[in-house]
DNA sequence: GCGATCAGCT
DNA sequence: CACAGCTGATCGC
């Protein structure tokens, strides 16, 4: 693709049109709400959330891209000078609410940038995914596949989240008389909440700015923002540690289970480092078929439960695709090359080096675990423009974020203590003050 | 005071 | 390790 044409995901200066495939932070990095660098191209469900993310923004920048159909956008050829057409199409990516994949044709070639998905292989849904993308690559070769890479690596296994949802809902049943609170992020997840809700007729607690999203997408009565009227929480990720849950033990019986792809997401409590190597070695050695030190949950053995803590269940609900996945993806778009998108894991390797030989043209090619290797394949990628992002973590939008913060601290107490404090105000405290 | 960026942390 | 995110400090305007 050439240069000053069309970005994705990536917000700095000198393109023509501007793609966001979902509304994460690391996705939109760059991005404000005093956004006028050009028509910013999204999901219609993406466009619907895009105030409470960026109240302010000019909302007649947005174009919705319906999904399944092609949209056809007039921009100038940076090298001729001349009108050259773009077509895009929007393919659901099924990583979180209004997440997508495009797909592009034009003078560059066919593109297919998947953004984070998650693609399941079994199921109706898995199947309806299958038949809309087999549909929408049936003209096309796909030249460059710019891949979610984030569980590219044999190791990672899990299940499909429908079966780690209901694994969930065991804990929880296995639990009658404890307060749970579950981590979750600012879009997600939310079918997970749903069959919690669904399974046990139990109302949710979400902080309240959740509560907002929530409404958007059109979830009534199952949300709340009322502490008495459940004892299920979904708290914010990064409220979720081993001593949020060790000061809510104090009060209340209280377990926490941290839905994710990775098993190693709760850190041990301060200067317990012991602790948390042998979590780590034990889970290694558990992968490996040998008991390792974990308690392993009776109900679901070596079925990717693991009891991190007393306190704490880890459940391998993933909204990426796991290494499996990936690879069916590959085997059914056989693209040309494949360009990894994430970059930052330190497990980092090029796909090609496990599918290769699943491209058309392609010999496999060796891992790039060196950190140099990486960097220009990052530089690379910016430099043929289809903007693949370094997974950095860092918000920019903090400042913004600054500004809605005491809104969330909705016990109304001073947010400057101690973290633990902290984290009891922003959504894992007991005690009802409503 | 504000936005951008970074370090540190979860 | 790091799925995505928050917070405080600092700097230039």
């Amino acid at each position: 693709m050439e240069k000053g044409l069309i970005s994705v995901d990536q917000w700095t200066q000198g393109s023509q049109a501007y793609f966001l495939t979902h509304l994460h932070s690391d996705h939109t990095k760059g991005l404000t709400s005093s956004w006028a660098r050009g028509p910013l191209f999204c999901s219609r469900l993406t466009a619907k959330l895009f105030p409470l993310k960026f109240p302010g923004l000019n909302l007649s920048l947005l174009r919705v891209l319906d999904t399944g159909s092609w949209h056809s956008i007039s921009l100038i050829s940076p090298s001729s000078r001349e009108k050259t057409v773009v077509q895009v199409m929007a393919i659901d990516a099924h990583h979180c609410p209004g997440s997508i994949m495009l797909l592009f044709r034009g003078e560059f070639g066919c593109l297919l940038y998947t953004g984070d998905f998650r693609w399941e292989t079994d199921g109706e849904r898995a199947k309806i995914a299958r038949n809309t993308l087999l549909k929408a690559l049936k003209d096309d070769a796909v030249d460059i596949l710019y891949l979610d890479n984030t569980y590219c690596n044999p190791k990672y296994e899990f299940p499909c989240r429908e079966f780690a949802a209901q694994q969930v809902a065991d804990i929880i049943a296995s639990h009658p008389s404890h307060d749970i609170i579950i981590g979750i992020d600012t879009l997600g997840k939310e079918e997970l909440l749903l069959h919690i809700s669904r399974l046990l007729n139990i109302k949710i607690w979400v902080w309240p700015e959740r509560l907002q999203t929530m409404q958007l997408l059109g979830f009534h009565d199952i949300f709340t923002t009322k502490t008495s009227l459940t004892r299920v929480r979904a708290v914010p990720r990064y409220s979720f540690s081993i001593d949020t849950l060790e000061e809510l033990n104090t009060i209340r019986p209280t377990i926490g289970i941290m839905p994710s792809g990775l098993p190693w997401l709760v850190k041990p409590l301060k200067g317990n480092d012991k602790l948390f190597g042998s979590l780590l070695t034990s889970y290694n050695r558990s992968k490996n078929g040998a008991k390792g030190g974990i308690e392993t949950d009776k109900m679901n053995d070596n079925l990717g439960v693991e009891r991190f803590h007393k306190y704490v269940y880890t459940v391998p609900y993933s909204d990426h695709s796991c290494f499996m996945e990936i690879q069916e993806f590959i085997k059914l778009v056989q693209p040309v090359k494949v360009r990894g998108i994430v970059s930052s894991s330190s497990c980092y390797v090029d796909p090609l080096y496990y599918f290769g030989r699943l491209c058309k043209a392609n010999p496999p090619s060796r891992g790039l675990h060196n950190s140099e290797e990486r960097k220009s394949l990052g530089k690379r990628v910016i430099a043929v423009q289809t903007n693949c992002y370094v997974r950095s973590g860092n918000a920019t939008e903090a400042g913004r974020k600054r500004g809605r913060t005491l809104k969330v601290n909705f016990l109304g107490v001073n947010a400057s203590k101690t973290n633990a404090l902290r984290r009891i105000q922003r959504g894992a405290k007991i005690v009802p003050s409503e």
